[in-house]
DNA sequence: TCATTATATTAGAATATTGTTATATGTCAA
DNA sequence: TTGACATATAACAATATTCTAATATAATGA
């Protein structure tokens, strides 16, 4: 993994062109860790409040270690911390405003108008 | 896969609450097909106006085949759709606002302040 | 200390994703 | 029609992800 597809030097007027190589590829494990089911809904519910997984077990239908794995890969991707309250442990969001503004995103799935620019760049080969 | 993990009738105020099981795996595939380096420089090019194969080509540093089957990923998500142009094919963004929005979100990644809530619930099993 | 509760870790099979190589399809221009 | 170019598809090996079952750890209360 880990291969390098892009040199960010070429770039000219576009959104995220001054991410380094290092921080494109925490966006991009941003997205992974968001991008299951069960992840989504932990997230959904984290950005309401931080949860102890007690709870977050209740909510999602699955099984106490697959939740537990699942709450372990949104920590190695920097989406969520956690601390100790007693025998339990509570999750939060470390990014709660970027978890918050995708899901908002993801939630008003108004179909945009799509207007393909006219102006299609297709030079070829130099 | 599609296995069921959430019945959304149990939910009070959340973000995406009104979600049907269609739309809410059409979210995480939106997501799905986003978490790749190749697939997000191609859509944050994109998202820069539409762009036939050759030129993402240039852009991208991977192989002709493996673009294609990049782009594919993207149209099956339906983040992207496709057009002829003489022998070229272009694609084009089918969620524009969606897409520049999460760019936008990744871009600024201002590492935000986490204040745990202190009101953490943890009602466990009834 | 011992059980109990809460959560994490490990191991492994099943499945999915990825990249490469080879080949197919479609368009255009000569 | 033929050849060159542009793109897509298929087949397959390599790797990654996922879930389950079993086990481990850690805190609490009897």
């Amino acid at each position: 993994m880990e291969k390098l597809y892009f040199d960010h030097k070429l770039q000219g007027t576009l959104i995220m062109p001054d991410l380094n190589s290092q921080e494109w590829s925490e966006a991009v494990g941003f997205l992974k860790a968001m991008a299951h089911p069960v992840r989504l809904i932990i997230l959904q519910h984290l950005s309401d409040g931080a949860k102890c997984v007690q709870v977050v077990n209740q909510i999602v239908n699955t099984s106490q270690p697959n939740l537990s794995q699942h709450l372990s890969i949104l920590k190695k991707a920097g989406l969520v911390g956690s601390h100790h309250n007693g025998a339990l442990r509570c999750y939060y969001l470390m990014r709660p405003s970027l978890v918050r503004k995708v899901l908002k995103e993801l939630e008003k799935d108004h179909p945009e108008k799509v207007r393909p620019r006219d102006a299609v760049i297709h030079e070829g080969k130099k």
